[in-house]
DNA sequence: GTTCTATACGAACGGCGTTCGTGTCAAGCC
DNA sequence: GGCTTGACACGAACGCCGTTCGTATAGAAC
């Protein structure tokens, strides 16, 4: 039994990792079976080595995931030349954008959340925000907040729609969910939830994108309403 | 080396484990360590008993946090009787106690993230937030998207408060956190991120409970615009 | 040709959530 | 009062996880 590792196998695949690669093998795992199979194992399994080969390139998972997030980030178009005239339709751009190519990667949208992304493309992101709520004459105070909720709220729906649209993404699946959530609220007591029975349909309504823009322009509403 | 259980030891401490107490000896550790300390084995230590012993009253790890954010959510007071007045300002109660109470409790609030809460607690929660919403006059529809917005909001920001008050919760060591993060931002390249630079104090301002509110603010005004 | 450094990698460590099999006790029944 | 039974306590182990250690090696530097 040779506990030695055999000189043969080793010549043959030498210095071919590189961050990118892993990032690259991280985010396939993510895309193809989500975020909970996303392991050190894993990521160094795809990519034919052994597990500690990766921590040469990346400090930990911590670290991996946060590379993961900031390409991911990387991916969204945030090509906007802020117009004072359209500074709303602007922002709601961005966060569709957001949502959008988050919804193309799995549930990875549920690591984003208790995490501040401080990389290139992240401080892209958040310098065009800036730039588009200053255009539209918002004071930084109401800047600064918005530069956290309004990101917040498109990770928070990003996330919830990955729920249930994840590998047998059937569409029987989905109402099935979606009817499971309504019914258990059109069934709770009526004397004591009376008003979560009669809202039960609108709780759990399945049009996710008209939901999305809702949410959008009561956000935006409420900013512009801070602007005096 | 005796591998069978002493019967002495075992008779002293018989059938008394119960859901209840597990829970509080969850939510024990979670204040005086933080969430990463909970584990199955700490739990069960605590009690001076297995961890196999627990799974007799709690079906997983995930049914313990969700049953200890139930009972944290309990210690909420929700005791508001809807005021079409001041509805508003209702709505900012809620949402302060939910901000206070979690606050109490370490970083709970992380694993509040993405859940969706169905105990009765929560369930009497959300009733009473419907209600407030409802006798203020908003479309069912913007009140059915509120009342995920708003405790979302809530929570995160109770998080973020938990990442620099712990353990060793110097006023120091606070500001050294939002130190470090301000002159991160005051030394970006300042011609390709000017407005970052210049948000730099804002964005990390200290005074937690006035962006909190100011946050508040920005959601009922932006939820009261939906009205007509 | 020798030395040095970066990195690939097998193996192992400690810790996790969870399960298994066994043991034990209290209550129900005759 | 003895016997059965079922709920629960619990030590041990399983299969994962993230991470570290020691060693081997390939290519650059000299």
């Amino acid at each position: 039994m040779p506990t030695r590792p055999s000189p043969a196998r080793r010549a043959t695949r030498a210095r071919t990792l590189s961050r990118e690669g892993i990032v690259d093998a991280a985010l396939k795992i993510i895309d193809a079976e989500g975020l909970d199979a996303l392991t050190m194992r894993t990521v160094a399994h795809t990519l034919g080595t052994g597990q500690a080969s990766l921590y040469a390139h990346v400090a930990h998972k911590e670290d991996l995931l946060e590379l993961v997030i900031e390409r991911v980030i990387g991916e969204c178009d945030f090509d906007i030349r802020p117009d004072p005239e359209r500074w709303q339709e602007q922002v709601k751009q961005a966060m569709r954008e957001m949502r959008a190519v988050f919804g193309r990667h799995g549930d990875l949208a549920r690591a984003s959340f208790a995490r501040i992304p401080l990389g290139e493309n992240a401080l892209r992101g958040s310098e065009t925000m800036i730039g588009v709520l200053r255009a539209g004459g918002l004071p930084d105070r109401v800047i600064a907040f918005a530069c956290d909720l309004l990101p917040l709220y498109a990770m928070a729906i990003a996330y919830e729609e990955s729920l249930y649209s994840f590998e047998g993404a059937t569409e029987a699946d989905f109402d099935a969910f979606v009817g499971s959530m309504r019914s258990y609220f059109q069934n709770l007591p009526g004397d004591r939830f009376p008003h979560l029975v009669a809202l039960a349909g609108l709780l759990t309504e399945g049009d996710n994108n008209e939901r999305f823009e809702f949410g959008l322009e009561v956000l935006v509403r409420g900013l512009a309403a801070m602007a005096r």
